[in-house]
DNA sequence: CGCTGTCTTGAACTGTCTCAACCATGGTGG
DNA sequence: CCACCATGGTTGAGACAGTTCAAGACAGCG
């Protein structure tokens, strides 16, 4: 039925089973490009392509044939390293581009995997520079698409360069509250479509570690935590909180280390639906 | 905001004082680009612009104005956080292009610092789209070139998700050295280009902490270090060492763990120069 | 020469990792 | 229906490693 498990048949990725046309135009708009050219664009035939929650729209090691544009759901991109721990080095919503970060080169050098039941615009390799050169717009398109990317990596590194790692996690909340409002919508109220596991990998900490900074961000009152839903009940403090690069020096007097402090009510935690919640 | 405050008069950078004239010929040959079209580009003519170590290409907050190809020497990729701590994002060498995570903004969102006397070609932003539809070549090449830079960023990330600064540091000098292949250099005998401090933010830990992680390696055997002149002495064991993702368990058998072990002949350091010397 | 900047080393603290439980949930099958 | 397991999340305890603070050595330079 799925001849895209993690595994098997994944190979014919792009020859997919559920395959349906759609055209340029649609591309164009999710890439938010202005309304050129829209005749040329809409007699533009474009394949959308399917993916369930947690199969790969690409695995390393496979060969490159195209590049995919998220129309909805969202994707990690990650690859096993030589020790086989699964380091998650990206994330990717909608208007995004996948597979620019090997569409240099035979094979791809990571995996894209559906995070939830997802689809994609597919631009096959070798129709894209034609189609580039006949239609400027979408070469800007994936230029655009393509500093946006490299910028999101730029800012994991941020994330990654707090030491402690509630910064970490602040800052990755933070993150990704403003990449959900350039979706239009809100910044506070965020829904986290990995595991603490993954999670964990793309901070670069321990998985427990992760759920203590997540008790530790709460229970300062910063946050609320329900399973894989956030919301962000102060961003001002959870702000000022995430800029504490290194340790709290100078300027933390005003939200610096809720380690100490903030030793507030154990919370009788009754289950997990209910652990923290300011 | 201070738009010159690492060095005066890079406000206008792009104007620049030392600008030569060249063509695109070098450029794609530069790029990797197979000789084709030499005819069209050899006309073409194209700007050089030469950075003195420690001045910026561009700077956090200027117009984005133009690409800048490197032609030779290196940069750091870097911004201050709010807290006014410099985190170092990136580096980048020759054949590199500089600018294009802020290409499609108005105003660039880092800072690139020479590490050393550098020049690089300048592709103003107005005369690309024309230039690139005019020479495919280029395109390409431009292409090719973000991929490698994504690719770059996506290694860095890997680099700070080990956590044993050990490892991290183990990881970059391996990375370096590819880096380093790539251009037809050795990738046993890397000179650093940056000072401690640039290369503990880089790496996400304490400049103290890069020192110690240097002798710990020398004294393993797997480096020598001189100042910023490193050589990996044992490759093969300095790569099984840099797998440990996590703390060292099944595999560290090989090659585990330094700390224990080889707490050999403290070296009576006789200043810094012959600090550690295997 | 003293200055400053870079690098190294030492010692104490403390945060994070690891190992280990525990709880809740969901699915499976007897 | 419930026992059973697998999965994902939370929490505790101890050890170790990285940070921080502090000091010192050396080189370059005005």
């Amino acid at each position: 039925m799925n001849p895209t498990f993690l595994t098997p048949g994944n190979s014919h990725a792009l020859d997919s089973d559920l395959a349906i046309e759609s055209n340029l135009l649609a591309l164009l708009e999710l890439l938010g490009m202005p309304p050129h050219d829209r005749e040329h664009a809409a007699r533009q035939p474009l394949v959308i392509r399917r993916i369930k929650a947690r199969h790969a729209v690409y695995q390393w090691g496979e060969p490159v044939r195209a590049l995919a544009v998220i129309r909805h759901g969202s994707f990690k991109l990650c690859h096993l390293d030589e020790s086989g721990y699964e380091q998650v080095s990206g994330l990717a919503m909608r208007g995004d581009v996948l597979g620019m970060e090997s569409f240099d080169l035979p094979q791809h050098n990571s995996d894209a995997v559906a995070l939830e039941d997802a689809s994609v615009f597919l631009l096959p390799r070798d129709q894209l520079t034609a189609l580039a050169t006949r239609m400027p717009p979408l070469a800007q398109a994936l230029q655009q698409a393509s500093g946006r990317r490299l910028r999101q990596s730029q800012a994991l590194v941020d994330v990654l360069a707090a030491v402690a790692s509630e910064v970490r996690l602040a800052r990755f909340l933070l993150w990704h509250g403003r990449q959900m409002a350039e979706d239009g919508w809100s910044p506070r109220r965020l829904h986290l479509r990995m595991g603490r596991r993954d999670l964990a990998s793309l901070l670069g900490v321990a998985h427990e570690t992760v759920s203590r900074s997540f008790t530790a961000l709460s229970m300062a009152g910063l946050i609320a935590v329900e399973d894989r839903d956030i919301e962000i009940l102060d961003p001002l403090r959870l702000q000022t909180f995430a800029r504490n690069t290194r340790r709290p020096q100078e300027e933390s007097r005003a939200c610096g280390n809720l380690r100490p402090t903030s030793a507030a009510s154990p919370a009788a935690s009754s289950g997990r639906r209910s652990a923290y919640m300011a």
